[in-house]
DNA sequence: ACGAGGTCCTGCGAGC
DNA sequence: TGCTCGCAGGACCTCG
């Protein structure tokens, strides 16, 4: 399920082969993907144009064209491979967007349930679609303090107000889990309630685990894949995030797993988190 | 401002 | 075996 780990893994395996290359010719199987833009007008965007860069923004990977943007959100199941080869039948069944590139290399979004999304915004619909989402948390200006002043602000639980994209871009289910963990707070706990240290432990956590999770490739559960194909590796080395009904890795305590915040499971150790 | 709930989508595993 | 059902997930929406 990409969050910003696997995004990013994605955009750094796609960067070298896709940038300076021309878009021949783009197919699109299913229209619901797209958001705010047509099927026609994205093809006809699409084909002919260069990928000038490629990066990611919270969980997004965009590809920079010469005067658009092509933004996708992989969602749960959506992957962004480069094939040097005709698909397979099973892997060309969900292929949603399919960009040949000059010299024979095609760029496939594959997406199972196609709860990702694809955006196509001109450079003043991009500025304003970026200033809507916060702070990336791996930037060297995002201080403890600026995630301490989101946090104040707001009543909603700890877990809920660190997965919204607008106070801070990337973090989800998954990461949000450990990072409380690892910080030593419960997730239901208001986030007004936190106090200055908890802001300064969360805020190094959340730092601390993405990075390593880069490191690792992502987390593949199920369909995650990177750029090339593979599937990451930090699954291994997860500390409560599907394991529900174990034994807490510090403590030896059960760990609870609940739907209680947002619908989405939060799985955490009561002893270990206050 | 906040919570609750619905919507999108399909594969999978549980239960009968 | 073959069916139905609920779940998984993030963003966005409406309603109270």
């Amino acid at each position: 399920m990409p969050e910003l780990p696997e995004v990013e893994t994605i955009v750094r395996d796609l960067r070298p082969t896709l940038v300076g290359r021309r878009i021949a010719k783009a197919h699109l199987s299913h229209e619901d993907v797209l958001r705010g833009v047509s099927r026609r007008r994205l093809l006809r965007r699409l084909t002919g144009n260069t990928i000038r860069d490629v990066y990611r923004r919270a969980k997004h990977a965009v590809l920079e064209l010469d005067t658009h943007r092509l933004v996708i959100q992989p969602g749960m199941t959506g992957s962004l491979i480069v094939y040097s080869r005709t698909l397979e039948p099973a892997e060309a069944r969900y292929a949603v967007l399919r960009l040949e590139l000059n010299r024979g290399d095609q760029l496939v979004y594959t997406d199972v349930r196609r709860l990702g999304t694809i955006l196509l915004l001109d450079q003043k619909q991009w500025l304003a679609y970026d200033r809507a989402i916060g702070p990336e948390p791996l930037d060297e200006d995002f201080s403890a303090e600026r995630l301490g002043r989101a946090l104040k602000r707001s009543r909603q639980a700890v877990k809920k107000v660190i997965m919204d994209q607008h106070h801070l871009a990337g973090v989800g289910n998954i990461y949000a889990n450990e990072a409380l963990f690892a910080a030593g707070i419960d997730p239901s706990k208001p986030a007004s309630r936190l106090g200055p240290e908890d802001h300064r432990r969360l805020h190094a956590e959340i730092r601390r685990i993405l990075t390593a999770a880069i490191r690792s490739n992502g987390t593949t559960f199920r369909d995650y894949r990177t750029g090339t194909g593979e599937s990451g590796n930090f699954q291994l080395e997860l500390l409560v995030y599907g394991r529900e009904g174990e034994p807490c890795r510090r403590c030896g305590t059960r760990l609870t797993g609940t739907h209680a915040i947002d619908a989405r499971i939060s799985v955490f150790c009561h002893r270990c988190q206050s």
